[in-house]
DNA sequence: CACGATGATTGTGA
DNA sequence: TCACAATCATCGTG
């Protein structure tokens, strides 16, 4: 303490605008030394200078290294705070990942939308590429069973009231349509040649040069390429989009003769309809 | 608590 | 046996 103000008083310890040398010149002037021996003030305000760095910088170093005492009531409160961040990115997680599952069955659905029939190899994919995803954070496999209730239950529903499904059947068709031109693209930069597991990637790619721009881009949560717009344009004006997966391995072959109700019923032109899509795509309330 | 969404189950027909 | 349709059960939300 005696120390403290002892600094103090000499002006090391002081503020350090305007300098040590102001205040000790007027010190040192309040005590009456005369002007004439200014060399030795000099000198002096010289090493206090020093010293005052030194000290500032001895400050400084201490205050960095002293270590706080941690008490264990508050090492519990940030253990708690710790968990439950974690369990919270957690759940996003496990949110995100279930997510991540029906989006690859939706994609399934709507990329096969015209027959909707996934093969019990196809199944077995979706179920095997949604546990993958799924289950990276626990155990939860997805059952082929399961994808097969999901596509029941897609059907139905729908079926039931297509409207409903509008833009979510835009949504996925733009995303695979993004994903499709990507795919395509690499194979068109690696060789010219078609390559087998795309047979009608050569239609898609021109019409997909063949007609960009011009469209007004609607709520397409946008995959991030701008392209997304002009390519679900092409093709939902060109073709049916998934007819060209005719020959996909995994394709079932229950339908394909299918004059049965799927077919005829759905139609609905919902991907082929790109001027609602951009006009209005809230119209699913309409029904 | 009502309502919608969704997964699962059950009954029926081809 | 498979798909469909109806229904139930559960969960999240306003």
């Amino acid at each position: 303490m005696r120390l403290d103000n002892m600094l103090l008083a000499e002006g090391v310890s002081g503020p350090e605008k305007g300098g040590g040398a102001a205040a000790v010149a007027a010190a040192t002037a309040a005590v009456g030394v005369g002007a004439d021996n200014s060399i030795e003030h000099s000198d002096y305000r010289a090493k206090l200078s020093q010293i005052r760095q030194i000290y500032h910088t001895e400050l400084e170093k201490y205050e960095q290294s002293r270590t706080r005492p941690i008490s264990p009531k508050e090492i519990e409160r940030m253990v708690n705070i710790i968990h439950r961040k974690f369990s919270s990115i957690q759940m996003q997680l496990k949110q995100s990942t279930c997510e991540a599952a029906t989006e690859i069955l939706n994609e399934y659905f709507y990329s096969h939308l015209s027959n909707p029939y996934p093969s019990e190899e196809a199944k077995e994919e979706l179920a095997k590429k949604c546990a993958i995803t799924v289950s990276q954070g626990k155990g939860s496999t997805i059952t082929v069973s399961q994808v097969s209730n999901w596509f029941g239950n897609k059907r139905i529903r729908y079926k039931k009231n297509i409207g409903k499904f509008q833009e979510e059947a835009n949504l996925y068709a733009a995303k695979t349509a993004v994903t499709a031109a990507q795919a395509v693209a690499a194979a068109v930069q690696n060789s010219q040649t078609n390559s087998p597991a795309t047979p009608s990637s050569g239609d898609m790619f021109m019409s997909m040069s063949g007609l960009n721009g011009s469209y007004q881009p609607t709520q397409v949560p946008n995959t991030g390429q701008t392209q997304g717009d002009s390519i679900r344009h092409a093709i939902g004006q060109s073709l049916g989009y998934s007819d060209g997966l005719r020959g996909n391995p995994l394709y079932s072959p229950h339908g394909l003769n299918g004059n049965g109700g799927w077919h005829d019923a759905v139609t609905p032109s919902s991907v082929t309809s790109p001027i609602e899509g951009a006009n209005s795509v809230h119209s699913d309330t309409s029904n």
